[in-house]
Formats: structure tokens, sequence, C-alpha cells
DNA sequence: GGGACAATTATACGTCCGTATCGGTGACGG
DNA sequence: CCGTCACCGATACGGACGTATAATTGTCCC
């Protein structure tokens, strides 16, 4: 059953021209600190600009639930009581989790600033900070956030169309984006040139391309590379 | 069988194959920094490791001269007599010249280093520093600038095939990539089918392209959005 | 055993594409 | 004045494409 009626140009909903998405869907503030008065501190400053935020003791719930559905970020204190701050800007990047970070520190040096800014930090303050300083480092990070998570959803939207694929389908996607003939697909795989059409109409339906020029841009955002070029 | 033996995706030379080329074409690392003996130090520092090093007074002359057909850094006093080393860094990104650039600085704070490092800086050194670690970043500079360079010499060989389309033919392009059909594009444009079935073979052949496959992946790399969709 | 699905092949029809060949207009510069 | 170039148009042909219709085989699962 195909309910893939409203679609738009590349088969996606248009998020670009929906502002009202990013703007219901309200970003998270995902306070880590192991103090507890200071995290509570913290916490009720975002509340006090309109930011909803969490406390947490550590990072191991936020590394466990990776929700990619909302948009969030992470104000993170360096110097934990069993972990290092930059420790964690790790451990979520080689989970492939890259939600914006936003350092505060009370110790800080140039070298860790260095090292968290170059993984892509979005903000490395010193304690005490200025509390517009700090919301408005945070809410950059969410409007970062925000824009990662919708591009994301569109790519997991194109992801699980390719996963729907056949071995055979996902075969002639391969050298069909290469600019390869039907004819030329056909002698690629071993097959008669009918059926090489027949796993190409169910590919471009199933992924929702009305042209290959829609199929290649979906594949390139996909990282898909052409199995064979013309 | 096919002959791609020496070819790529989009009909330019395979840069990204040809360590040679980055190695042949050595990168120079530029010293700005207004002190004589420590910049003279510095420049022999480099040489002594092999890289070939000039000095500068001030990066008047980097500004001016943009030329990309060779890797280079800049390695960057932050304090300068007159100039400030950030701002420099400015300059450089809103002239379009996004040469690495490694800071070096006696009194350096986190806020200058996050500044930096947010505007891409590749290191962000305190004096007294180890060679091994300045060497170590500047050599990771130059690689980062000469992969920068092999990707910009081959979007400038694509940019100069764009340049070189009639209005026409630009046309035609932009409604091809969108996947319109030659009939459609010939309505769109308020002309024959033929009329456009020219042009579109005059715009393939200047471009370079093999197939639509080929069309689509170098106006991508051009940031060409297509002009009307299918 | 039968239903669902993937993979395969075939014939046939209309459309689209690329190309070749021919011709006409207007603008620009040597 | 004439060559060059951009732009426009037409006819025609072979091949490629998309689609519809129909059929066979094999596998997996209930």
């Amino acid at each position: 059953m195909d309910e893939r009626s409203d679609r738009t140009l590349s088969g996606l909903p248009d998020t670009t021209k929906a502002p009202a998405d990013a703007v219901m869907l309200r970003g998270i503030v995902h306070v880590v600190d192991d103090d507890a008065s200071l995290r509570a501190a913290l916490v009720s400053l975002c509340r006090s600009a309109g930011l909803e935020a969490v406390g947490h003791v550590d990072a191991s719930e936020l590394l466990a639930d990776s929700n990619p559905s909302r948009p969030a970020c992470i104000l993170l204190d360096v110097r934990l009581r069993d972990q290092n701050g930059l420790d964690i800007q790790d451990m979520f990047q080689s989970s492939g989790n890259d939600v914006p970070i936003v350092f505060l520190t009370g110790y800080g040096t140039i070298p860790m600033t260095v090292r968290a800014m170059r993984k892509g930090a979005v903000e490395f303050l010193e304690k005490p900070v200025e509390d517009d300083e700090l919301l408005g480092a945070l809410i950059r990070a969410l409007e970062i956030d925000a824009a990662a998570t919708t591009a994301r959803r569109d790519r997991d939207v194109l992801a699980g169309r390719l996963s729907s694929l056949t071995v055979r389908e996902r075969d002639v996607l391969g050298y069909a984006i290469g600019g390869l003939m039907n004819k030329q697909i056909a002698a690629e795989l071993g097959i008669s040139e009918i059926t090489a059409k027949v796993h190409k109409r169910h590919m471009m339906e199933k992924m929702g391309a009305r042209s290959l020029a829609d199929l290649i841009r979906m594949t390139s955002q996909l990282g898909i590379a052409p199995a064979r070029q013309r």
C-alpha cells in the first residue's frame, strides 16, 4: 500500500518552509552538573528565560537515550566528580550523537578550549558567567540542533525508503544514479533489460522519486555513490 | 567494457587519488609576527623541519595576494603592533579566503580561543610552545589547505565551464537539473522543443557532462539549485 | 496447501531523447 | 562587407524509456 500521496519535490514534507514545526516542538536544555545547588540554579535560570530544562547528575542517561526526534542541547561542566566533560563529548561523538554542547567550567585552560571547540562545542564559558551570555549560548545551541533535527528527520525518511528496497532494486539504484542506461544496468546484473526496467520502476516508486534528478539528490544526501559511472 | 580509465564522477582528473600532486606542490607557511627575532626563529624552525616558510611583518601582503593555486597556512600572532590577529582572521573570512590559521599568543584568554576556533582556526597555541607541537599544528594546517586547494581547483574548473554557457544554455541547465522534459523546458522558455534540444546539447558539451547524473553532481557541487522542479 | 513476495522474462504501444541535416534572423567586430 | 556567434525553427530516424499486461519460478511463512 502506498500512502505517500502528499509529497513535495523530493518526496519529503517541506520542512524549510514550516517554521511552525520548529517553534511548536521546542528544544530542551540538559544541564549536567554534579553540584546539586548549582544544577538547580542553572535549570531555574533556563526556565526563567522560557527554556525547558532538566538536570542530570551525570551524562549516562543522555548517552543511553539518543532521542533524535526533538531539538536539545547540553550544558556541561568540564569537571565532574568522576568524569571529564571533554571525554563525555568524545563519547557522544563516537556514538554518532551530534547534540550541541555548551561547556561551563571553573578552571578552564586554553588547550581544553581548543579541544572542545575543535570537536564542535558551541561555546566554552568560564564561571562565573553572565546570565545573558549563558542563555545566548544555549539558545544558539538549540537553534543549531533544531536545524540538525529537521535535517536528520528528512534523512531518516530517505534511509527508511532505501531500506525498503530489495537487493535487486538497490542494485539497480546504484547503477541508475551513475547515469547508466537500462540496457547497461541489465548487462551489469546479468539479467534482461525488461527485468531491469521492472526493478527500476519499483525502486523509483519506493524511493518516491519523480525523476532521475530527484533520485540523485536523495542518494547524494544519503551519501550513496554510484556503483559504476557511465 | 568501459573506458573510464582516467576520469572521475564529474569528468575532472581524479585529484583525490593523486597524493603525488599534494607532495610535489608543497605547502608554504606564512609566519606573521612583528617581532623580527621571533619571526626569524619561527621561520628557521619551519625550515629545519623541511617546511617552506616566509616571514611577514603584517598580513597586508597576504590579504592582497590571494593565490589559491598553492597550499599554504598562516602562523599568526594574536597581538601584533597595530592589528589584532583575530580581526585579521575576520578579514580573511570576509574576503572569501579560507586559508588555515594557526594562532600563537603570549597572553591568550579563553574567549579569544573560542572566537578563533569557532571561525575555523586550526590551533590556538600559547607561548612558549613546544617545537613539535607547533610543527604538528602547521603540518596539519597545510594538509587541510592541500585538500581545500584541490577541491577549490576542481570547483573552479566547473565554474569556468558554467561561465562559458550562453544565457539560454544556462536557462536550460536550470530546468534540466530539475528533471524537466525537453518539451517542458521549451514551454518554460517559450521556445520550440527543437531549439531547447539544441541548447541542451551545447550545454552538456560545454559542461563536459556525459549524463544527466553527471550534470546534477556538478551543479550540486557548484551550489546551483533547479529553476523549477518536476 | 496456499498466500505473499521477490525475481525473472516476454510482447506491445506510445512517448521521449539524441542526432543529423537543413534553414532563417539579428548583433558584433574586423 | 563578411565572418562569427547566439538564437530560433523544422523534418526525420533510430534507439531508449515508461507503462501495461501477462506469465513462470522459487522461497518464506502461516
